[in-house]
DNA sequence: AAAGACACCTGTCCGC
DNA sequence: TGCGGACAGGTGTCTT
């Protein structure tokens, strides 16, 4: 379900429901997410959130006492609903507030995380190694032409590499390679600086995009309100191979690149 | 250091 | 209708 803009719809649209509100009971249903789900969590009962921030496609819940550390993984999916309503098979953990709601994370295939940050969040392991928001000045085309230079690896790895920018994820990595023109096969250190610029113009263009869309809904993600992303009619290359380009109507191909599949024109990315 | 494969887990879809 | 296999929005970890 969420990259980066499914993840910044989830924060915007649980932010005005717990800002400010006191958690009243942590009711964690299944442990066995990615990493078990540590005990520290039970320190949110009682706490006032301060603040629902985004890093990467982390979620951070701010309070007095710690910082609750959440990632969708693949599958995983917030809502703000009533507290009356029942859980079902894949809701794991249960936040449950003062106003009655209670802020609940669904994830069937469990790749997603609930982690527990006492001190700085920013300095926990693993969001102390990650690159620059793409939606900052941080990253910029100069950034990916230096630290791509002797990379032979190809582009769509290349910025699809948390150390390099957070949040490009797989279905934006090939809509902003077909946008930019460049085949996913190329060799990162191999692409010009001015191409590189192109390049993060239109992640920066297709991430803010499909933010205002609200994100992308392909089977499950829905925004915390239970409505669908509208981006999915924006997409011009992920999930079409075989299809004609939108843009000479020649068929998209369909390849594989780092296991992940990969869509692109031959003709018009070069 | 960098590149690539693999692992985690469940649900869904497709072909036979 | 049932079954096996491939595939899915991510990313940490291990092996070359």
């Amino acid at each position: 379900m969420p990259e980066l803009p499914e993840v910044e719809v989830s924060c915007r649209g649980i932010a005005p429901h717990l800002e400010g509100k006191t958690i009243t009971q942590v009711e964690v249903r299944n442990p066995s997410l990615r990493w078990p789900v540590p005990e520290e969590v039970q320190l949110l009962e009682g706490q006032t959130v301060l603040a629902v921030k985004r890093r990467a496609k982390y979620l951070l819940l701010e309070t007095k006492a710690g910082t609750a550390i959440l990632h969708l993984g693949m599958s995983g999916r917030l809502r703000v609903i009533d507290a009356s309503e029942v859980a079902e098979k894949h809701d794991h953990v249960q936040i449950h507030l003062d106003s009655g709601k209670m802020l609940r994370l669904t994830d069937p295939r469990r790749f997603g995380a609930f982690l527990w940050g006492a001190d700085a969040p920013l300095s926990h392991p693993l969001l102390q190694k990650l690159g620059p928001e793409p939606l900052t000045e941080d990253f910029d085309g100069e950034r990916l032409y230096q630290l791509s230079r002797g990379r032979r690896s190809a582009v769509k790895t290349f910025i699809m590499d948390n150390h390099i920018v957070v949040g490009v994820g797989n279905i934006y990595a090939n809509e902003a390679l077909f946008a930019s023109g460049i085949s996913p096969k190329t060799a990162a250190g191999k692409i010009s600086k001015a191409r590189y610029q192109r390049l993060t113009e239109e992640i920066k263009r297709v991430l803010a995009k499909a933010i205002q869309q609200g994100g992308t809904t392909l089977k499950d993600f829905t925004q915390s309100d239970g409505k669908p992303g509208y981006f999915v009619q924006e997409l011009q290359v992920y999930g079409k191979g075989g299809e004609p380009c939108p843009v000479c109507e020649s068929p998209l191909k369909e390849i594989k690149l780092g296991q992940r599949s990969t869509v692109y024109c031959a003709q018009c990315q070069r």
